[in-house]
DNA sequence: GTCTATATCTCGATAGAC
DNA sequence: GTCTATCGAGATATAGAC
């Protein structure tokens, strides 16, 4: 239907990027349909013309946000030969991405969070594809990692796990972090900085072999 | 108001019971009256009668949520005196926790992704009792833990950031994992058994003191 | 293709019987 | 305290003019 962007003209084109935003800040339901008209600035009724129902456009914008998003997770993964460096670019790059667009981001707890049912379907089809699914992309060049004794022989699935999830914890915990410290909004670039130094410390010692055995 | 749970009716209590698994599947705008008073066994009317309207009913559920999750993650922290242990205890508490309540970190993930406006209001509450408000506790901990040379000199709030989103992010990236690994889903209890070893042997090794400095 | 006007529906909330 | 019935706001969706 409407999985393939380019094929948008114009004016649906504007009616799906402002779907977007009013889909990412008010969630599946909260999101009106006037809201979505007024900030492409058309009529209701067109919005219906093109994309039927909400809930239609409501899917479509969602396999475009997965979609998109796996790809750029996927950009951030793939230029890299040692596990170091590997590591230390895939975190700073998917930082950066988070930190670019919140919105990807709050689609993808909103819709995990309520069982992912979307998220279900359309991955077992990207799933397929390795080089389309980042995770799958990610565990290889774990396996192959560990094999030749760059990072200990960690279970890949565990590790995948920890450092995508640790790639997003700030964003999620930053209300938090406000009440504990309410300067850091206005120094969140700092923050970020920081955070991708921490991690990269944090996970690749963590992940290293060991010189001592405890 | 209803703040104090215990004051409720046998009746109040299902209604109030309904709404925490109703608002923690659908959220706040999604949840529906009817859908809370069928699963409480009574009629729509009945849910106002007792909780005026679908807002208060909310924060009702969203101050209780609140309340119990942070005494529970205050009491995984309490009783530790070194470091190593705190964190060994702390993680598995943790995700116990989450296993065995997984609707509160949906309430959570849920209030604090739309931006957290309650809990803002309500932590700055909290966090001027230091034992009611775990982050801090933390902190704390961990700050007396650096000045030891229990760990490295690492910023706390990073630290913080850190731990407590490596405890809850296999909640969130479940759904993936079961798409790389179908059958998980039937081995969760050793997927998370084998989590906690995973993470404090990650978070430890990474925290504490180093011989190499690199 | 785009608009105005309106029909249809969903859902929170209330009235009133019991 | 609990129910049935219903109102009314607000949102989705459609009809039909241009």
């Amino acid at each position: 239907m409407h999985q393939v962007v380019n094929d948008l003209t114009d004016t649906e084109k504007r009616i799906f990027d402002a779907a977007i935003v009013v889909f990412g800040e008010a969630g599946r339901r909260g999101a009106r349909m006037q809201d979505i008209a007024d900030r492409a600035g058309f009529n209701k009724a067109l919005v219906h013309y093109y994309f039927r129902s909400k809930d239609r456009l409501y899917e479509a914008v969602l396999e475009y946000i997965f979609r998109t998003t796996f790809a750029m997770i996927g950009e951030a993964l793939c230029d890299a030969d040692d596990f170091e460096s590997m590591l230390k670019t895939f975190i700073g790059r998917y930082l950066d991405l988070i930190e670019k667009n919140p919105v990807l981001f709050r689609f993808m707890v909103r819709e995990i969070t309520s069982g992912a049912p979307v998220l279900r379907q359309a991955a077992h089809r990207l799933a397929e594809d390795r080089s389309a699914f980042p995770p799958r992309l990610f565990l290889e060049k774990c396996r192959t990692a560990s094999e030749r004794g760059e990072i200990r022989a960690v279970d890949p699935v565990q590790t995948l796990v920890t450092v995508f999830g640790a790639c997003v914890y700030h964003q999620f915990a930053m209300p938090l972090v406000t009440i504990l410290q309410p300067g850091v909004e206005a120094h969140r670039a700092a923050f970020i900085r920081k955070r991708k130094l921490e991690l990269f410390d944090l996970l690749y010692y963590g992940l290293k072999p060991r010189s001592d055995e405890a």
